[in-house]
Formats: structure tokens, C-alpha cells, sequence
DNA sequence: ACAAAAATAATCATATTCTATCAATTAATA
DNA sequence: TATTAATTGATAGAATATGATTATTTTTGT
């Protein structure tokens, strides 16, 4: 394997795996020992990885999150944990939808696992996470963007929603309960979130348990929508029976 | 194979392989190593592609990327001037194209003085520039995302384009000549280009007097696309008029 | 804390690629 | 056709990349 090409796969191969191995390189790419942890010297020197005994990882100082207020911070653990949770959900080759907002974004982090994973997002921030994993093709549904949201709107967003059919669609909202069904606080998010919704084969609801039992203004949507919803464990047995009986599973961390 | 179809098609090799070799080159165009070599350096010579030891890789600071190389800082300076020189050409309640690319990407920096701008582009970095200015409306063109270009293409970025019309478009490109008209590196991004231009009631191109007169592999559009030029000083009163006589006005900073 | 195992760094030898120079071939022009 | 210019190829010495060996450092398990 030609040196220039060996550097871009090391690469391809963190994005994946967030570590490598020195025996990893020595077996994939058919070169001695010392040839690998020259490479990984090499590539640490242009900061696109961080050395370390046996190997490297990933250089996380590039995937800091864009694009969130402070005020985004709110159970952040929780938000962190149901996405990896969430995650299991997902296999490789799978086509995903991905909704704006903070508590969905965080799926982001634990995708560059997979393999030829395909994401259709009008995220702004989902965007530029997955910017450096080529392993990731990223399909953003364009329009009119919201600065305060950081995500993409209006009639030409959910006109093409319904072109781009996925397997899953990982969605959030502002509120939902047995009485009402979904909720948003935005008009416009919540039509694009809907849109979403159908356009996908399975349907999964992002949210942490402060949102259960909760409506915001908008109501958008009856339960029917969703089959199962991916929330914390701060949430009541007796609640989760509710649900059921509503054929909606709840998971939760 | 002849001398200059060769050097097009290594170009195009680079295109869709990221890397190429020696070797490769050897074996396709049936020529010694010295003369694939030989290619290689003037190639980069003319800043498409960057050499390394037993082949080259693609040049994304020259062609497309916001990646702020070092060697990209050379023509900056020149670009930011000429893109001050553009931004005069606009006028407050202006719809404009902007293409991807460095050259165009400044000219974000020269928009928040106008009121109420529409910004049409698939260019991320030209987003994220003008997220914080609300009175920028941005409408970005969506479809597949280019990692390493950093904007957005395909199909359905294309169709989009005839759909979103617009006062004035400012593209960029690879190369421009009397006998052959705009050539760009990458064939995605000059498809794009061709649209926007298309959708546009007028069309500026934007360089750097480097790359007047020289050409790239792809050949995309005829000169008529374009109506006025705008560059750096270090261009010969020769060739301004040469284009001129073909109904194209050049301003230079 | 100590010894065994693994990883690293240092040294040198080998293989590949590069540059420079000059010769041969091809194309262009008078 | 002869002459000139441009392009290509061949060769050798320099530079770079890689691999094997051995000594040193770091990690791991008891």
C-alpha cells in the first residue's frame, strides 16, 4: 500500500474505530512495525491524531460541538446516555433520519462506529459532526436557515422530506403525552419533524423524561406516529405500563 | 497517449481517486516513470494537484477547500481585495448565488453591511459565516455532502438550483481561457457552477489573475456564460482588452 | 516493588524513488 | 527535406522510505 494512501486509510480507520492498533496497520496494510508507528509520529505532528502505547486515537479537540447555546446544556448526561442507547438501534448499512434539536444531535457521536451509515439531517450541527467521517455520507435537506435553530426550514424542506425514504427516524419534540399526543414549542419544526416521521419505515421519540406527560403549545402529531420511545430512567413503571397499553415501548438507560 | 490528454486524464484520475502513483501512471499512459514525474511537478506547478513521493494527491487549498493551508495564504489576500471590489456590485434587497470555493468565500465577510440580503449557495463554510447576521436570509441548496469539499452536490442539489432564481450569481473556477471558456478540477462542483450561473440574471466570475488563461481537465461552459470578470491587478492590459473584445468586462482591484 | 512482556527508540542495511545530465525520438517550421 | 525545438527516455548518484536487529523504556501482572 502506497505511503500517502496507508496515511488517508489510518484516517479512515480512527474515524471508524476511535482507536488503532500498531498490529491493526502492520497486518491491514502489509508493513513492518516501525513503518506504522512512523506513520502514526507522522500524523500526530499534523495533530490528526493522538499517539498512544500500542497505537493511537482519535484527536477529539476537532469535534468539539458548533452551533448550541449554553441553555443546550440541560441534561446533557441524560440526553448523552439515551443516545447510546438509541444507537443499538442501529445497524450498518442502515438509512437514518435525524431531527434538529439538542437531545438528537448527541446520536451523532456514537455513529462513526458503523459502517456505511447514510444520515438525512436538516441539522446544521449534525452536519458538521459528521463532517470528518467519510465513512458517514451526509444528506442535508437544504432551505431557508433558521439562525437561532441552526437548522434548515419552510415549504422546500418538507416538500423533499418526502423524496428521501429511510429505515429510521430518530426524532425529538417538545412534549408528549397520552391525552394530546406530540407537541412543539416551534410551528415549523414540528411540521418538518412530521414529515419526517412518514417518510421513515420505523419511528423512534428521542426525549428525556422531564418532556413525558409534558405538552408544549403546538400540537403536531397523535401517538400513533411513533412505536418506541428512547428516554431516561427517571421515569415511572406505571408510566411505562400506560404507554405499552398504548403499543408505544418505552426504553430506557 | 498524447501529452496533453494524458495530463487531463491524471487529473481525472485525482478526481475520483484522491491519490494516484507513479506507477499507475506508468503502466495506464505507457510512459516512463520520469515522464509521469515530469507531469506530476508541472502539474503542481500550476497548483492542481500536490506531489509526493511516489505519486501525488489532490490540491484542495487552491480548488476548493476552506481549509486555510499555508500555501492558501499566498493568493488570500488577493482574494479578499477582489471580493471587496465584488461586494460593490450588490445592492441592498439583492437575491444572490454564491458558489463554493476560497475565492467566493470571502465575499461572505463583505455582506452583513446590506440590508435584507437573500443568500442562495451550497457552500457549508459560506453558512456558518453568515449564521450570526440575521438580516442575511440563507437559503442553502442541499443534497449530498462533499467531506473533503466541504459543500453540497449531486442530482438534487442540481435540480434545485433552476429553481431558486436569483439577481446575481458569483461563481468561481478552475480555469478560464479565450479558446476553451471555464474548466474547473472537479467535474461535481462545475455542474453546480453551470446551474447557478444558469439561474442568475447576471453572472460575475470571481479569480485570481493565476488562473486567466490556463485551463483545467473539465471543460464546462463557454465564455458567453459569464459577462464580467473580476480580478487581481497583475493582469496585462493585453488580455483585458483581448476580452473585452469578446463582449467580457474585467475589473481588477 | 519486581520481573516478564510488550512497545519504543536507535542503528544500520536494503529497496525504492527522485534529481540531474545527456542521448534519442518525435514534432514543428522554414 | 533539412533544421530546430520540444518531448521523451536512459543512466547514475543522491535522497527518501522501509525493514531487521538490538538496546532501552514503558506497561502489566503478581
Amino acid at each position: 500500500m502506497k505511503q500517502e494512501f496507508r496515511r488517508k486509510h489510518i484516517l479512515k480507520l480512527l474515524d471508524k474505530n476511535e482507536v488503532v492498533s500498531i498490529q491493526e496497520l502492520v497486518s491491514q496494510c502489509s508493513i513492518s512495525e516501525i513503518t506504522a508507528r512512523r506513520d502514526l509520529t507522522l500524523l500526530e505532528k499534523q495533530g490528526l491524531l493522538k499517539r498512544t502505547h500500542g497505537g493511537a486515537t482519535r484527536n477529539y479537540s476537532t469535534t468539539e460541538m458548533i452551533g448550541f447555546d449554553t441553555n443546550a446544556l440541560d441534561h446533557q448526561m441524560q440526553k448523552i446516555n439515551l443516545c447510546n442507547l438509541a444507537s443499538t438501534l442501529i445497524e450498518d448499512n442502515d438509512t437514518i433520519y435525524m431531527d434538529c434539536g439538542t437531545t438528537v444531535f448527541y446520536l451523532a457521536r456514537f455513529l462513526p462506529k458503523f459502517k456505511n451509515i447514510r444520515v438525512i439531517t436538516n441539522s446544521l450541527p449534525i452536519v458538521l459532526e459528521l463532517l470528518p467521517y467519510p465513512n458517514i455520507v451526509v444528506n442535508l435537506i437544504g432551505g431557508e436557515l433558521d439562525n437561532s435553530l441552526k437548522a434548515f426550514y419552510g415549504s422546500m424542506t418538507e416538500s423533499l422530506m418526502a423524496r428521501y425514504k429511510a429505515d429510521k427516524a430518530f426524532i425529538g419534540t417538545g412534549g408528549i403525552s397520552l391525552a394530546n399526543g406530540l407537541s412543539s414549542n416551534s410551528e415549523k419544526s414540528a411540521l418538518v419533524t412530521l414529515k419526517m416521521a412518514e417518510a421513515a419505515s420505523k419511528v423512534y421519540l428521542l426525549c428525556d423524561s422531564s418532556k413525558i406527560e409534558k405538552d408544549s403549545y403546538f400540537n403536531f402529531s397523535g401517538l400513533s406516529l411513533i412505536e418506541t420511545i428512547i428516554t431516561d430512567n427517571e421515569i415511572s413503571q406505571e408510566r411505562i405500563d400506560l404507554y405499552k397499553e398504548k403499543n408505544i415501548n418505552i426504553l430506557t438507560t
